[in-house]
DNA sequence: ATTCTTGTTGCATC
DNA sequence: AGATGCAACAAGAA
């Protein structure tokens, strides 16, 4: 479920925590989404440190403690970041908790456990942090770079390039078919089909839906307007919101893609 | 019972 | 070497 702005969303439920020491530290030891982390590492470095400050980006979330700790957290594909206090009901997914002073719960719940915790202690920012590319919303995200990208991924249909994560950071497969709708381009068009014009389109309607996704999405998940490809994608029967025609999904790249073949016809990417 | 899933990775192949 | 395609991971939902 989480892409760009799911996942900022998740990190601000986790706002409560902030200010708050850690008492308690529970990994579940045999949930995959902690592979790679010790329980006792965890233990070890976060009982009595305060949570500081958090970060997200694409669809990664960093919390940094007190003592140069960081907690890096990947939602997969259906984790999610729960807050209470200690009378939660609990889940049967609840794989990584956090107890805070003040009887808070920070819970990281996964039940298909494709998502994963991250740990690293030292000065400055995590490497994993570091290496993630910059985000569609930054100055960096230039129509250039998305040109240069769509030529060495000349071969490969439109869609599944924007699902790689190297250049198109939080794009997940809702996003991506969003993208696509409201562009117009059909979502099987060679990304090296793609003209100069076309290239500005795609860059433009990239981010003209993370902006409009962080807004609605990402500060209190309201639910997007019906003028969006969003709430008709998974209907059966749904149609076009600006066509009204009905809408096709149908695999591409290994994902179920919806599109309007009213309006997304292959070729007019070659402008 | 069967098929589906809003993500990523590792591996085989081109 | 770099690009491409696909199975695997796990478990609930339809």
């Amino acid at each position: 479920m989480p892409e760009l702005a799911e996942v900022e969303y998740f990190r601000r439920r986790w706002d409560v925590g902030l200010g708050r020491k850690v008492s308690a530290v529970h990994l579940n030891a045999k949930a995959r989404i902690g592979r790679g982390v010790a329980p006792a590492t965890l233990t070890k470095a976060l009982a009595g440190a305060k949570l500081v400050e958090s970060f997200a980006a694409a669809k990664q979330m960093a919390f940094r403690f007190s003592g140069g700790s960081w907690l890096g957290v990947h939602l997969g594909m259906t984790g999610r970041l729960e807050a209470g206090d200690a009378d939660r009901e609990p889940t049967p997914y609840d794989h990584f908790k956090l107890l805070m002073t003040g009887g808070k719960e920070l819970v990281f719940v996964d039940p298909r456990q494709f998502g994963r915790v991250q740990f690293w202690q030292g000065e400055g920012v995590p490497p994993w942090w570091e290496k993630i590319p910059p985000a569609i919303l930054s100055p960096e995200f230039t129509v250039g770079v998305v040109e240069v990208f769509l030529r060495r991924r000349a071969r490969t249909a439109i869609k599944p390039v924007l699902l790689m994560q190297e250049r198109f950071p939080g794009i997940g497969n809702w996003m991506a078919d969003e993208v696509l709708w409201r562009a117009g381009f059909h979502p099987q068009a060679k990304a090296g089909s793609f003209g100069p014009k076309s290239v500005r389109k795609l860059h433009a309607t990239l981010r003209e839906v993370c902006a409009e996704a962080m807004d609605v999405i990402g500060k209190d998940w309201s639910d997007p307007p019906d003028t969006w490809l969003f709430n008709h994608r998974w209907k059966d029967g749904g149609r076009c919101p600006r066509s009204k025609k009905p809408l096709v999904r149908e695999d591409v790249g290994g994902r179920t893609t919806c599109w309007s073949p009213e309006r997304q016809v292959l070729g007019a990417e070659r402008r």
